[in-house]
DNA sequence: ATCCTCCCCTAC
DNA sequence: TAAGGTAGGGGAGGAT
């Protein structure tokens, strides 16, 4: 049955992001940064003075070091840092050179702007504190007069200057380039003088051993490229010659159009084929190589462009070309993924959506709770939970890659204007309303995080840029750097581990920016003084964040708490005072009291709705009700309301760990119109292949799959977003594999897909996006030996999965997962939505149900199925199979038929406990696993009255068996 | 009563 | 132009 639901999700409306009453959080950043710096500041000088260390100590190097940079970063560069900065960073030799341009000049000052930012200088419209030199080809009399006179003679430079500087690779005194006009100038003052005028913090560094390893890529083929993009950047023709040189424009920092292509031809030349490979470290641009050099081995000069071909609601399969193509079919038409055969593919390659939703695919399949010895740890160790969280991430990583906009207004985005990705903002206020800015002055393009003083406007995380643009004109926008966000999570994952180990402690990534650690700690002697478990907790706090300042120059905030929920308002706590900076909370009662209830984990726009119109705003006003349980459980449900009127006492019992994925998949609602040769088949076909790769990284398989479509509203107008979905109308619908098998295969769940796309029955042209989810996993077997049926069941291995006929290949174990989130400052949805005025349920506050097996559940079933002689206490194994799999790896929890059977017995037996938790004790004999298979087929035979043993139609059941080892034959 | 499907909501 | 994904928790309502 077809549900439609009408639901909002123009991102005109539902994702446009409005001015939140939280913006005047941040109005006082300066005011509070401040203070949070030198709170900061302060404990670590207590901790130095007495330094002789014990061994906790060591984790925590180089303190004033990072101590001191962490103050300037949030503030602007210093003299010191630039000098760092000049040091670490050849190619930044404009560093600290801010130009203001004069009259007409060439090359024009677009292209000077563009040269300088490249290479760590900045360009002002008007004449301000920060300019070192002004730029001129000449100067009328007058105002060569007027800079004369100044006080401090600003240098005006011939334009050649610039140009010759970046032909040498370095800055070259500018003496030489002085106008005749102005001759008598002083030539070496400007510099220094600029510094020095910088210079407020006055901090002192010490050598950093550390390079920054950004910036590794050549560009050679960034040229070509260019010249084959329509609507390319202009500016870079010039004859600056600055293309040859190796520099921060490389393919490891996003860009706009070009970046694609790039890669493309970069695949070509390097063929790097290190693709799909297990490598947990994996660049988010692989999946663009990955594809690319598969389908580019042999013919790169021969582009064939695929033939259009006449569709009908279905589309016919289209090949895609032999090589990258370098036109579309419609060149110069609309770049979407019924006209550009590598939409999607670029599409992934560039979505930061898909690369913060993606993240942890890409930890691997090892990606596993540690196990951690409990009894390492004394019995009178407390529990701490720390929650750390990186400020501002992309935009912290952005600023590192371009430092010289410290200290000024910075968002991360895709921008329209090309390399090096920064608006208009930066060259004055009233170069919005110049002609030229004018054709793009509306971008709807989305900014994904800012940094705080871009905060201070009012600007948020997924603003669209037209509108942070009126809020903060000045905006600057950087582009991303995936790779360099994928390094510094790895980097400071790695730190926060050597603590998760010292202290027997367990690590859960979170996000590519976020972390909780959950510690156990005792009463410590540091230096000459002996710490309290809650001061040591606050030392290690500050340790961990001084560690990872020096490691990967980006500040994080850390709230430290005997819980998750706890902690993560620790760390909002930092944040409301400008981040870098450790909170341990002591007072959950006083924290709570005030707090917002939308300020909760769990809380979003619609629920937070739901209870203001309850008159509910804060926590007090659930507490201060008769009856508080009941009547949140009737405003927000049975599930949500024990869980926030838990949360409201304070009271959170997730665990730290790295929970088991459920689910894996892949849509893309951007840039869908089958209006071009390319069909829904070949979307499907494209969403699927994204999908076996992404199964392949986790190490996966699945018996279940559920396909989304995106359906254009009847009456919808044009999307707010170019290319956008606009409003739409969601369906979804899914299936079990035929069978009841587990695949991966690309070519089936192409298949399997498309069966359910024409199932939900949606005309072609009314799809605005399409999507995969792939559910009911099991672990993949672990070593692709497929013969060796025998060799699996002799295997110790324990969660795994043994497909007999899918030929896809194997590896190890599975991976990571998530949880919940606090949103504390994001831009809040939009209302329009008038409130499901759907009844609410007036739920009987039930207990939640765990709706999974419990031990005895199993006990009973094996006890039913009559095998004998294994002891049940420490298996996990689960007979879920029919058909032609064989896995034992995940605890199924909804098989169809079989499940029902199992279910049924639940009842009396309730020890809370999950199945799924348990631990497994497979003996390497192979006894349990044989068990096992007999159980299984055993259960497969029960049910093979009716269901197939074989995938799609092949129903093979006693051919397959003959496949099998002689020993399973038997005892079948 | 509980399961199952198709959503909705939330967070990054 | 711009790249509006991904995953988990949970609820409604029909099926069993
Ligand atoms: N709507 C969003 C939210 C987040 N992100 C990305 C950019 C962020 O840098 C990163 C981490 O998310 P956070 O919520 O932690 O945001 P920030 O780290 O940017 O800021 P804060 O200092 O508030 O943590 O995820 C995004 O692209 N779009
Ligand atoms: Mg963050
Ligand atoms: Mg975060």
């Amino acid at each position: 049955m077809e549900v439609m639901r009408q639901t909002e999700t123009d991102l005109n409306i539902g994702k446009e992001n409005i001015q939140s009453p939280m913006m005047h959080d941040h109005l006082q950043i300066t005011d509070t940064q401040d203070e949070s710096v030198n709170h900061a500041h302060i404990s670590t000088g207590e901790q130095e003075s007495q330094s002789f260390l014990q061994s906790e100590e060591s984790l925590s190097s180089s303190q004033s070091q990072s101590q001191s940079q962490s103050q300037s970063q949030l503030q602007g560069n210093t003299e010191v840092e630039i000098r760092q900065l000049k040091r670490t960073r050849k190619d930044l030799f404009f560093l600290g050179i801010t130009v203001q341009v004069n009259g007409y000049t060439d090359p024009c000052s677009d292209t000077i702007m563009r040269t300088l930012h490249k290479h760590g200088g900045n360009l002002e419209k008007y004449e301000t504190a920060n300019v070192t030199h002004i730029i001129a080809e000449a100067l009328s009399t007058a105002k060569a007069k007027i800079y004369k006179r100044q006080k401090k003679p600003i240098p005006v430079v011939r334009p050649s200057w610039i140009v010759d500087c970046v032909e040498a690779q370095r800055l070259l005194p500018h003496a030489d380039y002085l106008l005749d006009e102005v001759k008598e100038q002083n030539t070496s003052a400007s510099v220094k003088s600029f510094f020095q005028k910088k210079n407020d913090a006055g901090s002192e560094l010490g050598e950093r051993s550390e390079s920054i390893h950004l910036y590794e890529k050549e560009e050679e083929e960034k040229e070509n490229v260019r010249e084959k993009i329509p609507n390319q950047d202009q500016n870079m023709n010039m004859n600056m010659n600055d293309t040859n040189h190796s520099d921060e424009q490389n393919s490891r920092i996003q860009e706009p159009a070009t970046m694609l292509h790039n890669q493309l031809i970069h695949n070509d030349i390097c063929n790097d084929d290190d693709a799909v490979q297990s490598d947990a470290s994996s660049h988010f641009l692989q999946s663009h190589n990955t594809v690319t050099s598969a389908s580019t081995s042999g013919a790169t000069d021969s582009p064939s462009i695929p033939d259009p071909k006449p569709k009908d609601s279905i589309q016919v399969h289209t090949e895609k070309p032999s090589s990258p193509s370098k036109k579309l079919s419609f060149p110069g038409g609309p770049r979407n993924v019924g006209t550009d055969p590598y939409f999607l593919e670029s599409y992934f390659a560039t979505s930061r959506l898909s690369f913060i939703g993606s993240f942890k695919q890409r930890l691997g399949k090892n990606n596993v709770n540690e196990p951690r010895a409990a009894a390492a740890r004394s019995a009178d160790a407390e529990r701490f939970v720390f929650h750390i969280d990186m400020d501002c991430f992309f935009a912290a990583i952005a600023l590192r890659n371009f430092p010289q906009f410290r200290g000024k207004p910075v968002a991360v985005g895709h921008s329209w204007c090309g390399y090096p990705a920064i608006v208009k903002g930066n060259i004055g206020t009233s170069s919005f309303s110049d002609a030229d800015s004018g054709r793009k002055s509306k971008s709807n393009a989305e900014l994904s995080t800012c940094n705080y003083e871009a905060r201070k406007y009012g600007v948020k995380k997924g603003m669209w840029l037209a509108r942070a643009r009126e809020l903060c004109p000045e905006l600057v926008v950087l582009p991303y750097d995936y790779d360099g966000y994928e390094d510094a999570a790895k980097k400071t994952a790695g730190i926060l581990e050597t603590y998760a180990a010292k202290y027997s402690g367990t690590v859960e990534q979170r996000s590519c920016d976020e972390s909780y650690i959950e510690l156990y700690l005792v009463r410590t002697g540091i230096g000459n003084r002996i710490l309290e478990p809650n001061d040591f907790a606050h030392h290690l706090g500050e340790n961990i964040r001084k560690e990872i300042f020096s490691a990967i120059q980006c500040t994080v905030s850390i709230g430290i708490a005997d819980n998750k929920l706890l902690s993560k308002l620790g760390t909002n706590k930092v944040k409301d005072g400008g981040g870098n900076g450790v909170h341990l909370i002591v007072n959950k009662a006083a924290l709570l009291d005030d707090l917002e209830l939308k300020d909760l984990e769990g809380i979003g726009y619609r629920l937070n709705q739901k209870l203001l119109s309850h008159h509910l705003r804060y926590v007090r006003d659930v507490l201060n009700m008769e009856n508080p349980k009941q009547e949140i459980c009737g405003i927000i449900g049975s599930g949500n309301g024990s869980k926030i009127y838990n949360y409201c006492c304070g009271i959170d019992t997730r665990p730290v760990e790295i929970a088991e994925r459920k689910t894996i998949g892949a849509e893309c609602n951007y840039g869908v119109r089958f209006d071009g040769p390319y069909g829904v088949d070949y979307m499907m076909e494209g969403l699927a292949k994204e999908v076996q790769k992404r199964m392949t990284t986790v190490g996966v398989l699945a018996r279940h799959i559920t396909i989304k479509v995106k359906e254009r509203r009847q009456g919808a107008g044009p999307p707010g977003k170019f290319n956008g979905h606009g409003k739409c109308n969601d369906h979804s619908k899914s299936a079990y594999l035929p069978g009841n098998c587990v695949i991966r295969d690309a070519e089936a769940i192409f298949r399997e897909g498309m069966k359910l796309f024409k199932e939900i029955a949606i005309h072609k042209d009314q799809v605005r996006g399409m999507g995969i989810v792939m559910s009911k996993l099991e672990n993949e077997v672990a070593n692709e030996d497929r013969s060796g049926l025998s060799t699996w069941l002799r295997s110790g291995n324990r969660a795994s999965t043994l497909t007999i006929t899918d030929n896809t290949p194997s590896a190890e174990k599975e991976t990571a997962r998530d949880q919940e989130d606090t949103n504390r400052e994001e831009s809040s949805k939009r209302d329009v939505y008038n409130l499901s005025s759907r009844r609410d349920n007036s739920s009987v506050n039930q207990i939640e149900v765990i709706a999974e097996h419990t031990r005895s559940d199993y006990e009973e079933d094996i006890i039913v199925l009559d095998l004998p002689e294994r002891r049940v206490e420490e298996s996990q194994h689960e007979c879920s199979q029919a058909g032609k799999h064989l896995g034992h790896g995940r605890i199924g929890k909804n098989m169809p038929s079989i499940r029902s059977n199992l279910q049924k017995k639940k009842k009396n037996s309730n020890s809370s406990k999950l199945f799924r938790q348990k631990t497994t004790v497979v003996k390497s004999d192979g006894r349990y696993r044989q068990y096992d298979v007999k159980c299984m087929l055993k259960l497969a035979s029960i049910k093979s009255g009716e269901d197939k043993l074989s995938y799609e139609g092949g129903q093979v059941s006693l051919t397959q068996l003959d496949s099998l080892p002689l020993d399973i034959q038997l005892q079948v």
